[in-house]
DNA sequence: TTCAAAACACTAACCGTTAGTGTTAGCTTC
DNA sequence: GAAGCTAACACTAACGGTTAGTGTTTTGAA
């Protein structure tokens, strides 16, 4: 039917299958045993497949630990993007962000997140997304024709708002420290304003 | 005479030397074929060391290319931790980070940051730089008996201050840009100070 | 002079990651 | 159905950063 064959059956569900469980395998040793302490070659092998189709789902060792973040990237520049028309950015940065604090500080993510803290390769794995995250949110706030802050505002306002999420995941009541940093935040954002370049 | 010997001779400077070499020969390597073109073994060959002579002298491939970048950590810290009494943070840490930027901006330095933005690697580990800034600067703001912010605020803060640093490395106007987003940083301070927890 | 420690060398390996080369399984078209 | 194309997967071997283990030399101190 479509000239591009987009599979959609079985194989698709397979691979899928496969992903998931190598992610659960990978969280599962983790957790056991340590992340420094688990290989790749120990994950391929518990999970039943070889080391480069494990490397073909995920890019590196790190990746497995943070499958569930990979899409925090869209959601942050969709909050910019696509909010309703009219209504002023930060209070949709936000909410958004709220919202991938609950999703980090719900269910049984402590753990994890202990796992994260406790290991240097993966304190600088997330680190490097914070810096994809900040790219992109600059990107989307400059695209903004609404905005009318100089570049360097809009820089640092990504960056800021970026921060805002990590530093909520480590207080003790992250959603009172969402809008705590939220409100310094728009203060920078109002001063920001005073000088438009 | 000392409990503890401390060599302060011809073997601290031997040692100096050596470090230096490396750090030269790396960086000249680098520069000519590429970081991800030079293999430690090649840098090793070159500055006439033993692999593992290299590894004793710095912690990782990258950290031969931050070199200069090392005592950062420690100089936002003093910038608070050592500014005269009295004197608000913020005002300190400014200073420092217009100093901090002028180094990084200034002489042949434009290549080095060329390299370093076109490595992954290299961004990566500038990034997991940011996080020891951060931290040891929010460690710095929260021993301070002066400063009546919250611990998020200081947390913030800490973070915002980090980020105006490599903000402005990245700005047409460096020194500029440091001061644009330190109005910033002074109105969310102000907003920060408001609520007292 | 003697001794302990620091710096350095060398080998061999570990670990994450990738290239190269098949092989299988599923979709699609006839 | 059968044929053929492609995606997913397997296997081996290697590369590059990093470290452990084991000496050897240099240097400063006693």
């Amino acid at each position: 039917m479509t000239a591009v064959p987009t599979p959609t059956g079985r194989r698709e569900r397979k691979k899928a299958a496969t992903r998931q469980k190598i992610a659960d395998t990978a969280l599962r040793l983790f957790m056991e045993h340590g992340y420094d302490a688990v290989g790749i070659r120990d994950v391929a092998a518990e999970a039943d497949v070889a080391v480069t189709t494990l490397f073909s789902h995920f890019a590196s060792k790190e990746a497995l630990v943070f499958e569930q973040e990979e899409d925090f990237e869209r959601r942050l520049t969709r909050a910019v993007t696509e909010r309703t028309p009219g209504e002023p950015a930060l209070p949709a940065l936000r909410r958004e962000v709220h919202a991938l604090v609950r999703h980090c500080t719900g269910a049984g993510a402590a753990p994890v997140w202990r796992m994260i803290d406790d290991s240097p390769a993966l304190r600088a794995y997330e680190q490097a997304m914070k810096l994809r995250y900040a790219r992109s949110l600059t990107a989307a706030l400059l695209a903004d024709p609404g905005l009318s802050h100089s570049e360097t505002s809009l820089r640092a306002l990504a960056w800021f708002v970026v921060d805002a999420q990590s530093l909520a995941r480590e207080a003790e009541d992250p959603e009172a420290a969402v809008d705590e940093v939220f409100t310094m935040i728009e203060a920078a954002w109002r001063a920001g304003a005073e000088r438009p370049a």
